[in-house]
DNA sequence: CAATAATTGTACCGATAGGTATGGAAACCG
DNA sequence: CGGTTTCCATACCTATCGGTACAATTATTG
């Protein structure tokens, strides 16, 4: 029974920060994938006893989902602001540099989690892997709903189609991701921005 | 010592073919990946026990290595094909039709090995993922070439640059990966493959 | 028919995977 | 202070990983 006060808790306090921690276990996803991703690596770049982040976070998968929570509410937070974006132009402007941006930050490891997280693997991974799957189509799916909504306020010339607009950006955007996996530089990102958004169809 | 008489070998023969052993091995690593294939999975899938499999192959990095280059000479050889087209706007609409058929062949898991053969995972597959980058590595830098005789040619508008040209086709084609590997349907990449002709500078 | 050479199946190897039992240590409460 | 609650650290669990030793089997060669 724990007392609900975060000052006040019974028993002996948590001795490693929840925070830093999910950081540094999101970069060892980030880099290795979810399945290549070993306990022992996660423990050793936590800092924290397998226990401990069992008590913190739960098994493997739990942590994986918090981790991937803060790379959502982190370093992707773009996305979800790229939609407030006035004009769908702006919007896709926004996604494509963020992207460029995000996938080649010198701090973070290359490439995008929620693409090479577990884009294919075993049995091991594979409610991961579908459950990144799902968070992409969501993705393209808000993106589809911004472009219909341009296209009722009349922001999308009419030879446009909403959805296949929303899966053509991200697709570049996924593509990004895999170079960047491989090793491409933000200059070569940014140059396939540069020339998605010259021939824009709109 | 063996005989180099493919008909007089000395010994037991194999009971198993090569290639098609090859094949099957091919879709375990396609669909899960190199680390996500495990030694039991393929050689459940090859019908072969393992010493057996070690014998002919070698172990699961040379195993790999066959397959891919199965993969390469076989359902991806459209990709050398298209460097023979005779314009640059038909090797370019080769590429993404054969890449909207490849990764979405009923027959076939959804994407490309290439790309999902190994984006990230640990120490045991980096020299795999390595090697997969440096095979797209090589393949956009082939279509650059073929872009820059284009060029020269002048079959290419002098506001194009061969190698950013080269770099935003791949892009959209490992996008495509990326997408098939979560399900997309052939008629959805087919819409990309559309909107991306439809844009092209030139 | 031996003798030889290669493949096969079984059974096993050490290492590591993800996950946990347990007892002591460190904080709070009264 | 004693009692309670929680966390930490060591050490361990079973299952599976990639890889192999070994002997039986099946062919060719003489």
């Amino acid at each position: 029974m724990r007392r609900n006060k975060s000052s006040g808790r019974l028993g002996r306090p948590r001795s490693f920060d929840i925070d830093g921690a999910l950081d540094r276990a999101l970069q060892v996803f980030w880099r290795k994938g979810y399945e290549g991703a070993s306990l022992s690596d996660l423990t050793k770049a936590v800092g924290v006893n397998r226990p401990s982040l069992y008590a913190a976070f739960g098994d493997k998968e739990a942590l994986f989902r918090k981790a991937l929570d803060r790379y959502l509410n982190g370093p992707a937070a773009y996305t979800q602001e790229a939609l407030n974006e006035p004009t769908v132009r702006a919007v896709i402007e926004r996604l494509l540099r963020g992207a460029a941006d995000l996938n080649t930050a010198q701090r973070n490891p290359g490439g995008c989690l929620t693409v090479q997280g577990a884009l294919a693997c075993g049995a091991a991974g594979d409610s991961i892997r579908q459950e990144l799957a799902a968070y992409r189509a969501a993705g393209e799916a808000a993106l589809r709903r911004r472009f219909q909504r341009a296209n009722s306020e009349g922001d999308l010339p009419a030879t446009v189609n909403p959805a296949e607009l929303a899966r053509y950006v991200v697709t570049i955007v996924y593509g990004m991701a895999v170079q960047a996996a491989g090793g491409a530089t933000r200059d070569k990102l940014q140059n396939v921005v540069e020339m998605a958004l010259r021939t824009l169809p709109l």
